[in-house]
DNA sequence: GGTCCGCGTTCAATCGATTGAACGATCGAC
DNA sequence: GTCGATCGTTCAATCGATTGAACGCGGACC
């Protein structure tokens, strides 16, 4: 029959081992895999480990997955990976698959159109025990694939999906209140992407903690989570809003396109203008100033949503990660400067 | 027999659809995988087709990789997948491997320690058809398991090892050129660690490259390759070598490090030192002032990698990538200062 | 009318491991 | 001496798909 090029001399298998030991696979087996109900001579087991050993035994295990129609891996579906926040998200999903004994395959829908598709294709096929979405999966095809192991991460969906998503509200709240201790009343949101589901949240939570707080609302002010969408919509809060002292920015790459932008029109920051973001991370820290970030738990999440995909308890309303949400004071954020607002709109580019 | 919990109904297999069809397994099976020389009456193939389409059958990756004893999946071993440098050559990987009809499984050794060890277990298991090891493997580890499906990525290790590299001297070379067009003479390196060989062959390349000009060769700094241990290396730079205008150093974490440093001593750059790193990222792009890099061309890197790796060509000889490796000038170098040099040693911090 | 050919399909071995059930031997009890 | 229990081991079905070889049938040819 065909045999393909296999590399090195042909695969041992628990046939050799058995019969190197003279005794039948099914007890190959079970001592390799410590069958606690197994009575076996001790002189047996003997020939059987050292049979295992001399002929550098190594269970397959393709053929061991077929057997019990599992495969112990699961997937994950980012957005990018060269983004910190999906990078530390996969780092921690990783190391609590580890400690599950599961092994995760990582795709960012970056790096090529369509991961999630063919990921929920290696989940039909049984090559995947379960599959964490974390890029964003819009309502249409959540439906499709929410009766499947799915747990979808950083966005909700309508049940029987299952959720795992940070307290953006809380994340929001926390930035809105550390601005107004230090005195800001006009606090303007710089926000991502209507369609996405967790910018949505945060800017529902922005527009809620002002109006709780009894503080004028700005209008949220919504671009693309880039550097570009943080410059562009930094210029439209300075030009069309001179009152606002303060902005809340929902991710870390719009606040430094922020950043850049207010050095480039002279505007100070944080005299001027105070700049709080949502996530923290390295890029965070070495901007100039650094950045005032409201750190999001990425470990837990990661950890809960694992948890949410093995769980047993098919608790079918969405898991909200709070623990660990916390406000990191930096240079980017000060008191409001006492004197005249800010110059108008600036001019050229 | 044993039913472990097994999701929603009942499997559909290819046995559910050939008796659903009225036809031999093996037909289905033909069908399904278009194999060419396969003669069908077109209306057994529409039988066949259609039953698939009602049944909604999916082949079991799992029973067709024991079959064929491939799994058709890859493993990556990153340092740390929260260094861009990392994460944009899993993106690189991804893409590549995809285009082979290969999935990647990417562990990251600073999520959870003996990741290497872990991939390898898999390879020998016969879970991964291919490993790619970007994480540092010290010289024993390497001798053992190099003559597995192996391509050691940005590391060169002893045949019949395969490894595929950046060409670090080429890099180092660029960008000790643009620092001597720009008038530096006085140079230093800051770079890694002796044992990673990566940083061992760019300081290598640095003294290399420095006699060549016939410029004073100065001590070569080296430290962790962290924003801390920028920091303690620049120090040594600034306070024992006090002529030297100019640094290259081995990497961007190290470099913002150095920046870092500098603006706490208030030792301008790049008037009173121009920064020259090696890899260009997001980081190098956002600290001020942003950094004059050498490009590396990552997704060559890791296209290069799966070619090697999957290739027929046993080519048991470093690849070494070089296209694409180029300095992009930012503000952190500059021409050097005319004048006397810097102030002596630098007290408290 | 017998032989041969080729088309369309089925047969059956195989990949390697797992596991409930069956089997034979030994031993103790009555 | 028979029965039953226990121990240690083997039997054999199973997971789902792949693939070379074999088979049956209808038509063509001499």
């Amino acid at each position: 029959m065909e045999q393909r090029h296999r590399r090195g001399p042909a695969r041992v298998t628990i046939t050799h081992v058995a019969e190197r030991a003279g005794v039948d696979r099914a007890l190959v087996s079970r001592v390799v895999n410590e069958d606690p109900r197994l009575r076996i001579r001790d002189e047996t087991r003997r020939r059987i480990v050292d049979a295992v050993a001399e002929l550098g035994y190594t269970p397959s295990r393709t053929a061991r997955n077929l057997r019990l129609s599992r495969t112990g891996s699961v997937g994950l579906v980012v957005p990018e990976l060269t983004n910190p926040v999906w990078a530390a998200l996969t780092e921690a999903m990783e190391g609590a698959a580890d400690s599950l004994g599961l092994t995760v395959l990582v795709a960012s829908e970056s790096s090529r159109p369509g991961r999630t598709d063919h990921f929920v294709r290696l989940l039909d096929e049984q090559f995947l025990d379960g599959l964490l979405l974390a890029a964003p999966v819009d309502a249409t095809e959540a439906a499709r694939i929410s009766d499947r192991n799915v747990v979808f991460v950083n966005q909700v969906h309508e049940p029987p999906a299952r959720s795992v998503v940070f307290d953006d509200g809380l994340a929001i709240r926390m930035a809105v209140d550390a601005l107004v201790e230090l005195g800001h009343i006009d606090i303007a949101h710089i926000g991502g992407p209507r369609e996405r589901d967790a910018t949505r949240r945060r800017a529902q939570a922005f527009s809620e903690a002002v109006e709780r707080l009894g503080l004028p609302l700005h209008p949220i002010v919504i671009g693309p989570l880039s550097i570009d969408g943080g410059v562009h919509s930094v210029d439209q809060v300075l030009d069309e809003h001179s009152r606002v002292t303060a902005v809340v920015v929902a991710n870390v790459r719009s606040a430094v396109g922020v950043l850049r932008r207010c050095a480039q029109r002279g505007v100070t920051v944080p005299d001027e203008l105070s700049v709080v973001c949502v996530h923290d991370n390295e890029v965070a820290q070495v901007v100039s100033p650094p950045l005032t970030a409201v750190a999001m738990p990425v470990h837990s999440l990661g950890e809960r949503a694992l948890q949410a995909l093995v769980g047993l308890d098919s608790a079918r309303q969405p898991v909200i990660v709070r623990d660990g949400i916390a406000v990191t004071e930096r240079g980017s954020s000060g008191p409001p400067r006492a004197g005249p607002p800010r110059a108008g709109p600036h001019r050229g580019g």
